[in-house]
DNA sequence: CATTTAAACTGAGTCGGACTCAGTATACGG
DNA sequence: CCGTATACTGAGTCCGACTCAGTTTAAATG
């Protein structure tokens, strides 16, 4: 990805971090990126397509400090404990920007790739649990995996919409 | 409500759900309603508006639905199971209308209020819980509707997009 | 009933913004 | 330098949300 395109990216994240997908123009964007409206649609085919671009590269970034905010030798509980702190955490602060995840296409498998990515993080940690005994054997991941982020997003739009500080206490009370 | 006005918002739901929020043209569902396209926004302020109409009157009536399908002389676990098997099929089956949820204003409180009303159908049952000794006394209703539907929204999700066929293991489960 | 007045409805026209593309600038190989 | 390809530009096109002057329907009055 060349400079002018991760300009593009960067400009098109924050207009639509404050304005929104539908309140940002096309010919806004370009202009923050210094850059003419017609070249935003070398890179990318449709507005809808910048808005994929956007968010994929939020989750791959996402994925990336996740791996990173996991310690590899704590236990299986307490990775799991680093992961949910580390999500939390972030999707609160980049709210606006985990929020236009919805406004991606979800029936277009591609737009969400990165997604899939990110949620894999979870799914190697509880493997690795059931691997070395810290979980039961025939722990159904999948199921935990959607009570884990279910839950946690569920949460975060909850202290969102009510303005509420975020309780620490949700994510050491869901491993319990 | 008047005949036209419902006649408006089954032509919207129809529509939205076929093509999506962006794919349907106002004047189709004008037409799809019998009405001129004038006459949509003498109900309904802009499109959006529009939606925020179908969404809300989609929860309201999913409400009612969940109060009929508990049986009141049930356990509190029975009664949550009702629901959760009421609320999973429902969304299972309506998924694209529930989609349509996504698409609303989030920071518009009005546009939500049929939502609150529905989750607060858990918060019911489970205080009754609390009250009758069939949930421990300090049990934190707040965290436990979030595990709630914020599993049983995700495990919706993951459901579809991977097509594959509902697990009715989901609910008993996340009860266990 | 006829008549006035208000309320509901209509759809051709306006307007804004996503998207196009003919033309211009820039880079690069020979 | 020149030729050619590649990157970029932004004025113009097009489409669909939204408006509003005009028309129809309904209600109120005598």
């Amino acid at each position: 990805m060349e400079a002018k395109e991760s300009s593009i990216l960067d400009a098109a994240e924050k207009i639509f971090a404050r304005v929104g997908f539908d309140g940002a123009k096309v010919s806004d964007i370009a202009r923050a990126a210094s850059v003419a409206e017609g070249t935003v649609y070398l890179y990318y085919k449709t507005k809808q397509d910048l808005l994929a671009g956007v968010v994929g590269r939020f989750w791959t970034q996402l994925t990336l400090g996740a791996e990173a905010a996991i310690e590899p030798d704590a236990t299986t509980r307490e990775q799991l404990e680093q992961l949910g702190r580390y999500h939390l955490n972030s999707i609160l602060e980049q709210f606006e920007v985990v929020s236009l995840t919805y406004r991606a296409r979800p029936q277009q498998e591609q737009d969400l790739d990165q997604v899939r990515e990110y949620v894999r993080v979870f799914d190697r940690i509880a493997q690795r649990g059931v691997d070395r005994d810290q979980l039961p054997k025939h722990t159904p991941i999948g199921q935990l995996r959607d009570v884990f982020f279910g839950t946690l997003e569920f949460s975060a739009r909850t202290l969102k919409l009510r303005e509420r500080p975020y309780d620490h206490s949700v994510v050491a009370n869901l491993l319990a």
